[in-house]
RNA sequence: GGGCGAUUAGCUCAGUUGGUUAGAGCGCCUGCUUUACACGCAGGAGGCCGUAGGUUCAAGUCCUUCAUCGCCCA
């Protein structure tokens, strides 16, 4: 096993670089990334989203495995048996195109010249040689998972997964063929389901045109968008409850151009308002004209060749591309007086997922299948709450798809992917669906059979992913013991896509679900909100930004701060935030490591029991720091939970407590170190999940200078921090009166300061000062915090007394109150007395403001009937508090006269 | 057309069972070679929590209206 090797000497600057890959390397030669199967445990699951393996790692990317090995490492820490299995998905469309751009650069040869097997073969090999990119990439980014276990979709496990969920469904009638409209991309030449077409707006026109009635006399104006597919009408539809046009339900017009007779008929998808009332019906190419002519009985006309050109159907416009061809259909209508006219108008366009072509809705023999009993049971299962979605209002988003859910075309017409397991007779005619290739057919016994040429939709395959993944259908031992998975976490982007089908498929394969909670993230955008995209150029790239600032770096700003199923965005100015902290970290580490180095009485530094004001403060603020993070990880709040951490060690652990340790450490007083140390060490275990670079770098140099005896694990120093005991919060530990003396002190203290700079007298000159406070606990602890007050304020106590004085007028003293305290400061200088005034004037003021509101409140008898009595409590002790402070406010105002 | 989200300091965002005087980072202003850190330290300014109503003893938080921006579905 490697060991970590960190140099001996300490930079003063933390440098990422000579860290990373190191400790990369030894996590994953020493195996913590697989897990060990332990019956006696109940193991926490993450399936990672396949990337495509065409894929380079984006920041979309990041953010899910920023997140994913947050949880991971978290629960692994816990001592919970973890898998985090990754994947890469053969993306269908995305990679044979990558392919066939490449063959067509390098070799000038297309796939057709190829032929299928042999350019399936060529993907195969680019696959083989580019296809782990983004691996090494999540491995830059430290991803915690486990290799040893990643699948390809085209795996033979995943494959037969495939083979055998279709020929199950199909047994069941729930997968069938089917002459049906689809979504057809004429330039990827391939049927898309529903979800792979993105409609939006766009400007369009309205062509009014005029089909004359058969019988002579007149015409009937219809409205429509797409002229060109006129030659492919076969009725013309207007509602029946149309007073404008009842009479001429059931007459037959002339189809302009084709001259060819249609009938005019009734039907209520029509919409009465719009254009003219009247619709041409195009059943060969329109959704809704489909569903009116499977009603009515009317004849499909297929008026376009696949690539979106005219066939010969349509006579004169043969072999037009169809927007030529709406020119100049537009024109010999012009031409037959039948053009009546045009008007501008925006129309909803449906266009390709991954090309952006012009979606051509057309009549197909294709895949299918049915939706509606899985969608039941997957709904159900949201609903009875086995499946839990995060946020909770994607459940709605969720539901109502189920709802509305259509059959789903799964045959793509592409040569990459997993190739229908259905063969048919080339003599009988027979269709045989296997789950392996079948001999021969098995109605007339030939042995010319030949195997459907579509591959299914990728994401037929991407639903089985969480079981097919696992072994499935095989009864593995995995399967058995990791599914159902735990969480699935991935972006609000691919719920209906991935998500949906997930609790679908698994359902319907295990009877099982898939996951227990969905844990869905938003997008990262831009620092001015734009989606990033490389036509905008504002692409950030993952590895150039943890080159610049680090993994960790990385990690931390793209997740704190963020709230589940929000977009977030990332600016340098984030991810040099998060470098700050990292080297915060490191450098209060080089602080305590120099001052534990050599030292002795460390002994007990794991379980420190303090009698120091200060160490039982910062222990009880640690374990209220470990507390909350324990809870905010475990309801997903990860962006609450890293800013706890990073307010506990930047705000109080180094602002306070180190500078506080100094003053007794260079007093010769060594008791603060073994608070330091296991302040530090455990800070490190809390944060390891979120920046597992910076902190195992450190754990390692600290515990390598700690008594090894009292490591945690049972006294046995884990190997890595990453299979270390994640820290627990101690209740024994939570200390409210060191915490409110502390508040005390650290009041006088920034006081004291505050004073300093608003009469700008200098930083370095020592002033004196003297404190006065009620007889009890503040009293005492300020006597006991003499010497820390001192030196943080650099200022000397001249006297501590347990009784209020008058207060003594000098326009060199300033005088304020702290809560119970009156502190005056002799400031060496006269002081602007005038200002002196406005300042208390201004406190008294705010005090008594706040005194209203509660004297308010407290004199409202529904307030103290209704409210919870801690409350009114509160408010009361709060209101003393404010009584005595204007009080004394007072007494100073009244000496400056 | 239906649904969802956002609207809090100059900017980016937290604020999860309603309960002190609403927080952070960045930016801004004033100081500072303070023996861990200038990737820093100290101090400070800055907010009718989008609008209008309502519920409540109490609203940034719950309900309704409207406005602006964004997303999803049809």
């Amino acid at each position: 096993m490697t060991t970590t090797e960190p140099s001996q000497e300490f930079p003063k600057a933390y440098d990422h670089h000579p860290v990373e890959e190191r400790l990369y390397q030894f996590w994953m030669e020493s195996g913590f990334f697989t897990p060990k199967i332990d019956h006696a445990k109940e193991p926490f699951v993450i399936i990672m989203p396949p990337p495509n393996v065409t894929g380079e790692l984006h920041l979309g990317h990041a953010l899910t495995a920023a997140l994913q090995d947050a949880m991971v490492r978290w629960r692994r820490m816990m001592g919970d048996p973890t898998l985090w299995l990754p994947g890469a998905d053969h993306a269908g469309i995305a990679t044979q195109v990558v392919v066939e751009r490449m063959l067509q650069a390098q070799d000038d040869v297309s796939r057709h010249q190829l032929g299928r097997e042999q350019f399936v073969e060529r993907v195969w090999q680019w696959v083989e040689r580019y296809g782990n990119t983004i691996d090494r990439q999540h491995m830059r980014l430290g991803a915690s998972c486990d290799w040893s276990r990643k699948r390809f979709t085209l795996d033979p496990g995943p494959s037969l997964a495939v083979r055998t969920t279709f020929v199950n469904l199909y047994r069941k009638g729930l997968i069938y063929q089917g002459e049906r409209i689809i979504n057809w991309c004429p330039r990827c030449m391939t049927a898309l389901s529903d979800l792979e077409v993105k409609h939006a707006d766009e400007e369009g026109a309205l062509y009014y045109i005029r089909y004359p009635y058969e019988d002579g006399g007149g015409h009937l104006t219809v409205a429509t968008t797409r002229p060109e597919t006129l030659m492919g009408d076969t009725a013309v539809a207007v509602h029946p409850a149309n007073p404008k046009y009842q009479a001429i339900v059931g007459k037959r017009v002339i189809l302009p151009i084709m001259q060819r007779p249609i009938p005019v008929i009734a039907d209520e998808a029509v919409e009465l308002e719009f254009g003219t009332g009247a619709l041409k019906v195009t059943p060969g190419h329109d959704p809704v004209d489909f569903d009116i002519g499977q009603r009515h009985g009317l004849p499909i006309v297929n008026i376009m060749n696949l690539d979106a050109t005219l066939n010969a159907e349509v006579g004169p416009f043969a072999g037009m591309e169809r927007y030529e061809a709406r020119k100049r259909v537009l024109e010999r209508l012009e031409a037959d007086g039948l053009l009546e006219k045009q008007e501008a108008h925006p129309m909803s366009l449906g266009r390709c997922d991954r090309c952006d072509t012009i979606v051509e809705p057309l009549v197909s023999k294709q895949w299918f299948m049915r939706m509606r009993p899985l969608a039941e049971r997957a709904a159900q299962a949201v609903n009875d709450g086995r499946v839990t979605i995060i946020p909770e209002r994607f459940t709605k988003v969720y539901l109502s798809w189920m709802e509305n859910i259509r059959d789903w075309c799964i045959s793509r017409q592409l040569w990459w992917g997993h190739r229908i397991p259905v063969w048919y007779c080339q003599e009988c005619g027979a269709l045989r669906v296997e789950l392996e290739t079948p001999r021969g057919c098995s109605a007339c016994g030939s042995a010319r059979l030949r195997q459907d040429p579509d591959v299914l939709d990728t994401w037929f395959s991407s639903g089985l992913w969480p079981h097919s993944t696992l072994g499935w259908p095989k009864d593995t031992e995995d399967f058995r013991y990791f599914y159902p998975t735990t969480v699935m976490e991935t972006g609000y982007d691919i719920l209906f896509f991935w998500v949906a089908r997930m609790v679908m498929m698994g359902l319907e394969n295990t009877d099982q679900i898939p996951f227990k909670t969905v844990y869905l993230h938003g997008l990262v955008r831009d620092p001015y909100g734009a989606k990033m995209s490389k036509s905008r150029g504002n692409v950030v790239d993952p590895l150039k930004a943890i080159d610049e600032y680090g993994a960790d770096a990385l990690r931390f700003a793209l997740t704190t701060g963020i709230t589940p199923g929000n977009d977030t965005r990332l600016s340098p100015g984030k991810m040099e935030a998060a470098r700050n902290f990292a080297n915060k970290l490191w450098n209060a580490s080089r602080f305590v490591a120099a001052s534990l180095e050599g030292a002795a009485g460390l002994g007990g530094w794991s379980n420190p029991k303090p009698t120091h004001r200060e160490d039982r403060w910062v222990l009880s603020q640690f374990n209220r720091t470990v507390g909350n993070v324990n809870r905010f990880n475990g309801e997903f709040l990860f962006g609450e939970a890293q800013r706890e951490q990073y307010d506990f060690l930047w705000g109080t652990f180094c602002d306070w407590y180190i500078e506080l340790a100094k003053v007794r450490l260079r007093s010769g007083d060594a008791s603060p170190l073994p608070v330091l140390a296991h302040v530090l060490e455990g800070s490190l275990r809390l944060l390891h999940p979120y920046m597992p670079f910076v902190t195992e770098e450190l754990w390692q140099r600290l515990t390598a200078i700690l008594p090894p005896g009292e490591l945690p694990n049972k006294g046995v120093r884990p190997p890595s921090i990453m299979v270390a005991p994640y820290p627990q919060a101690t209740a024994l530990a939570i200390d409210p009166g060191a915490e409110a003396e502390m508040e005390l002190v650290r009041g006088v203290v920034q006081r004291i300061r505050n004073m300093r700079a608003e009469f700008r007298i200098n930083p370095n000159s020592q002033l004196s000062a003297t404190v006065e406070a009620p007889q009890g606990g503040d009293f005492q602890a300020i006597k006991e915090e003499r010497v820390a007050i001192e030196t943080l304020s650099r200022t000397t106590l001249t006297a501590i007394a347990h009784q209020f004085a008058n207060p003594v007028s000098s326009p060199r003293i300033a005088n304020m109150v702290v809560q119970s305290l009156k502190v005056n400061v002799h400031l060496g200088m006269d002081i602007d007395l005038d200002k002196e005034r406005k300042r208390l004037q201004s406190e008294l003021a705010s005090a008594q403001n706040a005194i209203r509101g509660l004297e308010a409140r407290l004199s409202n008898q529904a307030f103290l009937d209704k409210a919870p009595e801690e409350v009114v409590d509160k408010e009361r002790e709060r209101l003393e508090t404010l009584q005595e402070r204007t009080g004394r406010i007072g007494e100073l105002l009244a000496v400056l006269g």
